[in-house]
RNA sequence: GGGUGAUUAGCUCAGCUGGUUAGAGCAUCUCGUUUACACCGAGAGGGUCGGGAGUUCGAAUCUCUCAUCACCCA
């Protein structure tokens, strides 16, 4: 027997230990031919549980589980990233504290004590997707610094440089003053501030008294200026092109220039030009053939370039001085308060620099061609498909990809120097070597570059590295191209975009055919989830409280597409409540020894409710399975879930176990037994993906013998049944009568114990039959007791109007007449209000004329029922009068 | 400045390609008899679908416009 309530933590960890001992999330446990593939998006190897997470492998895990009920060769390939950054600034901050640097140690200790790190806390996250009920095939674990995927990396930089897609560039970079590495754009943060801008006078080489006034928001980039750029038709200045100011405090000479970059409505029209230290100065400077002057260190302070007071200065403490000696030189003209956007590292949290360094680039352009084409010709999709113009716009404007980190942790690039800084780019050390004897003629010293790949690099190779790629192996072979990506719409360009690209690129097919976008997960006032403000909520603790079930469940019905969800502990909770009525519900089967036998046919039972609830079955099989297969109109998550509760709970429990009561309590009895505990289990497989560890639960505690765990147990198929659309009208009406009943019951007052008799008249024979056949059902739920029917009404009677129907309660003395009187009003109103809609709906020629047959239809038969209704309820009102 | 999306019951949200008396959950109120379940049951109230205009026989749904908010990119 079960017990009373159902205790998720009793039972989480005992299942997944079970599915996993039997190999469950294996791929090839299944012999199919019909493969379905979801890459994990790799989680940081220093990351753990969030939010964000539980969403995007909670809708995973969905798909994978149904995927896999339905018979596929089902892989979910897991694995983590190396995250280069993070990963290298935790262990750094750990070697802090003992006061080492990792310079202390050197390189290749470094890496060691990462890795060492690595084994001791890296992975923490798939541990708490196990609580979650993940079922990735953890077999086939892959991380992206595994020697296996560091081979894909190497393999790509070497085709990709032999190609003319990767080059080695001397270009201003996003450079991080406090990891003295470059970044790409897009680790850049734009962050609004309230700024100033400084207006500087500039004295004009030659003309006594004669200044031009630029403006600037980074005073201390002057020292670093080569030039002065003015709009060619701003007459304000036409006459100094071609002249030149006198840099202030430097004393350099630089010339005054014209281009299209400055803009004459904004400032003074005049703009200083550092081409060292920003990005559309570099360009103005490079059309102007202005010197570029590099005046900071990989620190952001001041070099060698600048006056000698100024050198070492941090970039803020020059600014002060910069400013401080242009006012004592009288050249300070105004400072104003000007918000702009500066740009922040999203690691480091400091100011980005642009600097002028040596990198390595991908050619992210031509790159994109057939990343983009794939979109286009419908070979990938998006869902929703709002995402794919954002798609276009980031990838029909590509930048350069700056793909090397000076960093220490990451796949080191596989580029050496010869003695003459010439180039060898190979797979291997002994390549190269190879490559540079066949170059210079005789063996000589090669330096490996220093620099690590982006991380994103190897992220981008995810969908076919983690298969074996450069291998041809079979898992390869079966599994790409994957199904589905999963992710937030937050990494499409770090990437979605990238794995776009490179899988195009070396597999010449797109990495997979759908890439569903899911929202952000905010808190319950929609505010972003941040550590800063305090209101993250641990996923952790929501399994802790209300079970994993609960909280996927919350997850699933909230990821409507295209909306952020919010989350609401007191919506779990409510999921939570769904559980244990599930585990109440299939209580009470067990309670009345529902099982199936062996041979039942549920298409061939005869009494009527029991052909109604497997029709409402196929239908909500149906309507799950539309919503959650990954066809034109798929992966609606939220309607798929909202369908098997509202089937659970509002039909199976709320209805089909009410009416089952009756014959549990008489003889004949065995149908209705096996129609319960076929339906149950039915909701059970059909939840499954949804909620695994409770349908798991009571899968394995109810009925016989089962063949196998619910996990890897066959996804309904009713592909022969029909519904059975008579005995869905029956019940529909018997239910409608019960309802209303129960209703005019409330209104009125008739306390909930007492049993009343009904009269019912004026109905069909069909009507009277039915009221004849399910009588027991009714009186028990209605509450009835006795009945006549077609038969002059008692005074004194509640009344309603079911189905053309005239159902009555005589209540005699008990009834409020004036209370009763009043109701019968509203009713009327409400009717009448309905029927002059109605009505001028028909008698509008042209709505007769243009709408179709089956709209007009519709809306006439709707008015001849309250026509029929509003009579009744005449009927009704006149009675009640007479008293 | 450019783009995208949102605005529906007190709250959180469904409502796809135009035809429902506009739905759900939570909250509120009333009542609780029953072969499971109070983490429950029965019932009720509550919305001029952000404002305005238009297309249409018909608009929450399509178009335009305004307002507010959010996010992305400059």
């Amino acid at each position: 027997m079960l017990d009373k309530s159902y205790r998720p933590q009793e039972v989480e960890g005992k299942l997944y230990s079970k599915w996993m001992e039997q190999g469950a999330f294996e791929c090839g446990r299944s012999k199919s031919d019909d493969a379905f593939t979801i890459v994990i998006p790799p989680p940081n190897v220093t990351g753990s549980l969030h939010m964000g997470h539980a969403l995007n492998n909670t809708l995973q895990d969905i798909l994978i589980r149904f995927e896999r009920m339905r018979g596929k060769d089902v892989l979910w390939q897991p694995g983590m990233d190396h995250a280069g950054i993070a990963t290298q600034m935790v262990v750094e901050r750990q070697l802090a504290e003992q006061g080492i640097s990792r310079h202390d140690l050197g390189r290749e200790a470094f890496v060691d004590k990462v890795w060492d790190w690595k084994g001791e806390s890296g992975g923490l996250i798939f541990e708490q997707l196990k609580r979650l009920g993940a079922t990735c095939d953890w077999s086939r674990e892959r991380f992206t610094m595994d020697e296996g995927l560091s081979k894909a990396v190497r393999k790509v930089f070497v085709q990709l440089y032999k190609e003319g897609l990767i080059y080695r560039d001397k270009r201003l970079v996003n450079w991080d003053p406090k990891f003295h590495t470059a970044i790409s754009d897009l680790e850049v943060e734009q962050r609004e501030v309230n700024g100033h801008m400084w207006h500087f006078k500039y004295p004009v080489e030659g003309e006594e008294g004669r200044f031009i006034t630029v403006a600037t928001t980074r005073p201390e980039t002057m020292l670093g200026d080569t030039g002065i750029a003015v709009h060619p038709e701003d007459e304000r200045y036409s006459d100094l092109v071609g002249k030149f100011a006198i840099l202030p405090i430097v004393g350099r000479r630089i010339p005054i220039v014209a281009d299209d970059y400055a803009d004459p409505e904004q400032g003074s029209g005049a703009v200083k030009i550092t081409p060292a230290h920003d990005f559309n100065d570099f360009e103005v400077g490079k059309r102007a053939n202005l010197e570029v002057i590099n005046i900071m260190d990989e620190s952001a302070c001041l070099n060698d370039m600048v006056p000698e007071e100024y050198r070492g200065l941090e970039r803020f403490e020059a600014r002060k001085k910069v400013v401080a000696e242009i006012e004592s030189l009288g050249l300070l003209e105004k400072i104003e308060d000007n918000p702009h956007t500066v740009p922040y590292g999203d690691r480091s949290g400091v100011v980005i620099e642009p600097l002028l360094t040596d990198q390595w680039f991908a050619d992210a352009a031509t790159l994109a061609q057939p990343a983009i084409r794939a979109v286009e010709n419908g070979s990938t999709r998006f869902v929703p498909s709002k995402w794919t113009n954002t798609y276009y716009d980031w990838m029909r404007n590509i930048q350069p990809w700056c793909i090397s980190r000076q960093l220490w942790w990451g796949h080191r690039i596989p580029a050496w120097f010869g003695p003459d800084g010439m180039i060898f780019v190979e797979e291997t050390e002994e390549a190269a070597f190879a490559a540079a004897e066949a170059h210079y003629g005789k063996s000589v010293d090669l330096n490996q570059d220093n620099d690590v790949l982006d991380t994103w690099f190897s992220s981008a190779l995810w969908p076919f590295s983690t298969l074996g790629w450069p291998e041809q192996t079979p898992a390869l072979e079966k599994y790409y191209q994957t199904d589905v990506l999963v992710t937030g719409f937050d990494i499409i360009f770090f990437w979605v975009a990238r794995m776009m690209m490179m899988g195009l690129h070396f597999m010449d097919e797109a990495p997979f055919h759908t890439v569903y976008i899911h929202a952000l997960v905010r808190d319950e006032h929609g505010a972003k989830m941040s550590k800063s403000k305090g209101n993250v909520v641990d996923p952790l603790d929501l399994m802790d409280s209300y079970g994993a079930d609960a909280l996927r469940f919350f997850l699933s019905v909230s990821a409507a597409q295209g909306r952020d969800v919010r989350l609401s502990e007191q919506r779990v909770e409510g999921y939570r409540n769904f559980t244990t009525k599930l585990w109440n519900a299939a209580r009470f089967c067990e309670m009345n020894e529902c099982t199936v036998p062996e041979g039942f046919d549920p298409f061939a039972v005869k009494e009527v409710i029991n052909k109604w609830i497997v029709g409402e079955t196929v239908k909500c099989e149906a309507t799950v399975r539309e919503a959650l297969e990954g066809k034109r109109d798929g992966y609606r998550f939220n309607d798929a879930s909202n369908a098997i509760y509202a089937f659970t709970w509002n039909i199976f429990c709320d209805w089909y176990l009410e009416f089952a009561k009756l014959p549990f309590q008489g003889n004949d009895k065995a149908e209705t037994q096996a129609t319960a505990a076929w339906v149950l289990d039915q909701i059970l497989k059909i939840l499954h993906p949804f909620m695994p560890f409770v349908t798991e639960e009571l899968w394995g505690s109810l009925g016989a013998e089962r063949q196998t765990d619910l996990i890897v147990a066959d996804w309904p198929d009713y592909a022969a049944a029909s519904i059975d659309a008579a005995a869905a009208e029956e019940m529909e009406w018997v239910q409608g009568l019960i309802t209303g009943i129960r209703g005019v019951r409330n209104e009125m007052n008739v306390p909930a114990g007492a049993k009343v008799p009904l009269v019912f008249n004026d109905g069909s024979e069909r009507d009277k039959e039915w009221l004849e056949q399910h009588w027991d059902i009714i009186a028990r739920m209605a509450r009835l007791e006795g009945r006549d029917v077609d038969v002059p009404l008692p005074k004194g009677s509640l009344q309603f109007v079911h189905k053309g129907a005239t159902v009555a309660l005589p209540l005699a003395g008990a009834m409020d007449i004036d209370a009763e009187k009043a109701r019968l009003a509203k009713e009327i109103g409400k009717l009448n209000g309905y029927m002059t809609g109605l009505n001028k709906k028909l008698g509008n020629e042209k709505f007769v004329a243009n709408a179709p047959a089956h709209v007009v239809d519709a809306e006439k038969a709707k008015l001849t029922d309250a026509e029929i209704q509003l009579a009744k309820l005449n009927d009704a009102a006149a009675r009640l009068a007479e008293l």
